[in-house]
DNA sequence: TTGTACGCGTTATCAA
DNA sequence: TTGATAACGCGTACAA
């Protein structure tokens, strides 16, 4: 056995070179899969490689080729937030499948601090990662500003306000919050409330938007309970809100299905049967859906296809299809109606 | 304004140098917070930085440095576990708290197939990342083996079994399962089952020996469901099948919250009376544990802490803290007992 | 206090 | 088909 390493210092391509008995152009050949390499070379080099134990340098890689084969997931939220929103690991799994299947590596970036904050824009300029998919960027968020400005490919999800010029896919939260309160209203509910959560983002904004529109006159803002957080303990808190403010109520959108399924637990205590007495229907069509006693309707929302549509984007926008692609993309939600409404 | 640069090409120490009248090397030390550099040269480099939109490479610094400033967090779950296990959720926010503090960068990479498996260890190989934190890492891991291969500082989340030479960090499983299960038996149940999951891995196996070291003589196996999985879905089928099994059971030990949870609406639905008919116990201390009516007496598992430990451990052997510290910690559990058993 | 020159490990461009 | 040699952008002894 020839020139054992200890495990700090590491082989070259020199080393490699000189165990072949080669030149490291031939060896960087092999390497990559590139034409123009004799048979026989090519086996000497991999065995050399095998010998010496040779792994190559992305640092030196990615200094000359300008790619890191890695593209970043930034989520940005509180960490609170990210236990246990069931769309988050749904479009983890798709982007993840998607990026795997190109051979790039996806790391996952928590931002849940101004610390945070600035580390990861430090991050991305180092050029660790080719492009990045951002979930739930707020407005005047450093990261984005960061993103545009280098040019970074990237592909939001959920529509940023603020960030014009560059892609995003989500799913239209107003339509779909629609749909399912005007069957709210078509089942013959009268006083019919919503326990909005996430009002500071547009996905918050746009399913309370949906509601209002879909009651019109009937609208009455003393049956909104609003919650930062789309939980089960947002769920439990806002239905004992509405309950105490309009005892009458008898139908409820929540803003999501973890939200529905604290309200339905509360309304149980409450001796109120559901659906006969009440009406409630959730959001998302997430695991938390088929808990609920009865379960839950909701709307379906395709979170892992969000997940491997952004990646597609970004993976499109790293070759270079000059991104004049769609710049914004929709993807349809479908009301799913089972015995809760 | 000076030199405006496309988006695609970026600003080099040259660059700077060139427009603060200095040398790269002077501009280097700036960059760097390096002493004996003058006032004035210092201003000056600062100002050109911002004039020619000068970012440092990663990849230049770290072929030099050979540190990336960077450790990730591998999680090494089938895609459909991630989603709701509470643990993984809080050791991510330790682990990223205690890196955030020291300015380290967490990327938390999936590992999901055998394909991931392959890149993973070409990423780590590659030096993209200065240590690793591993999560449920099984035996024969490729990922594993990499780490151990290459000597990069680690720590591992959980007692692999075959890692002899790596630090972890970890519960007692077996003694928390014992400590919960005695109580259970102290409080006069007769025929006591166990809800066991996870049997693939340490920490469900050790749980089930906890359990059956706690009942002794009365231990019977047709008392045990097992599942793969911790979920709520695994504890309604479980306690379906135990029921069915054993009509008799007057105590249940489900291998995590979430387990629980779905067992306890099994038998609520079955008009057995928690706990006056049915003492159900837990594990983790989740957000599950408060949801369940009546609130569900389960151990304590300080999953943060465990993230904050493990995150200082590779810390520590990044500096080169001469890699002789305590090689397994295990984190002290706490029973609660509340009022389902 | 500042500048010079070399090395880090690859890939890319030529010439052989 | 192969081999020299020049980048890539930065840190760092060492000299000035």
């Amino acid at each position: 056995m020839s020139d054992v390493r200890t495990a700090r210092s590491r082989a070259t391509i020199q080393d490699v070179a000189d165990e072949a008995g080669l030149s490291r152009g031939t060896v960087s050949r092999v390497l990559n899969d590139e034409p123009y390499v004799s048979p026989k070379a090519r086996e000497a080099v991999q065995e050399a490689v095998r010998r010496v134990g040779y792994v190559r340098s992305a640092a030196a890689r990615s200094l000359v080729t300008r790619r890191s084969g890695a593209v970043a997931l930034i989520v940005h939220e509180p960490s609170v937030q990210v236990l246990d929103d069931p769309n988050i690991g749904n479009i983890l799994i798709g982007t993840n499948a998607v990026l795997s299947e190109a051979d790039q590596q996806l790391v996952t970036i928590m931002v849940d601090s101004a610390r945070d904050d600035e580390r990861v824009v430090e991050y991305l300029r180092g050029g660790f990662v080719d492009g990045a998919i951002v979930l739930s960027a707020r407005d005047g968020d450093a990261v984005t500003r960061a993103i545009e400005e280098m040019g970074l490919p990237a592909c939001f999800v959920g529509h940023p306000t603020d960030a014009a010029n560059t892609s995003w896919i989500g799913i239209d939260n107003r339509a779909a919050a629609f749909a399912i309160t005007s069957r709210l209203v078509e089942t013959g509910r009268q006083r019919i409330g919503m326990l909005a959560s996430g009002l500071d983002r547009d996905s918050g904004q746009d399913r309370l938007a949906g509601f209002t529109e879909a009651l019109g006159d009937r609208f009455d803002p003393a049956l909104v309970a609003g919650n930062p957080l789309f939980s089960y303990t947002a769920g439990v808190e806002g239905m004992r809100e509405l309950l105490d403010r309009a005892p009458d109520v008898d139908g409820v959108f929540a803003a999501s299905d973890a939200v529905a399924a604290g309200a339905m637990d509360v309304l149980h205590r409450a001796g109120r049967s559901v659906p006969r007495d009440i009406g409630v229907v959730g959001f998302d069509d997430s695991a938390w859906a088929l808990r609920c006693d009865p379960p839950l309707s909701t709307v379906r929302q395709p979170a892992k296809t969000l997940g491997e549509q952004a990646a597609r984007q970004v993976l499109a926008q790293i070759a270079g299809a000059d991104d004049e692609g769609p710049h914004g993309l929709v993807l349809p939600t479908e009301v799913v109606w089972r015995a809760s409404a």
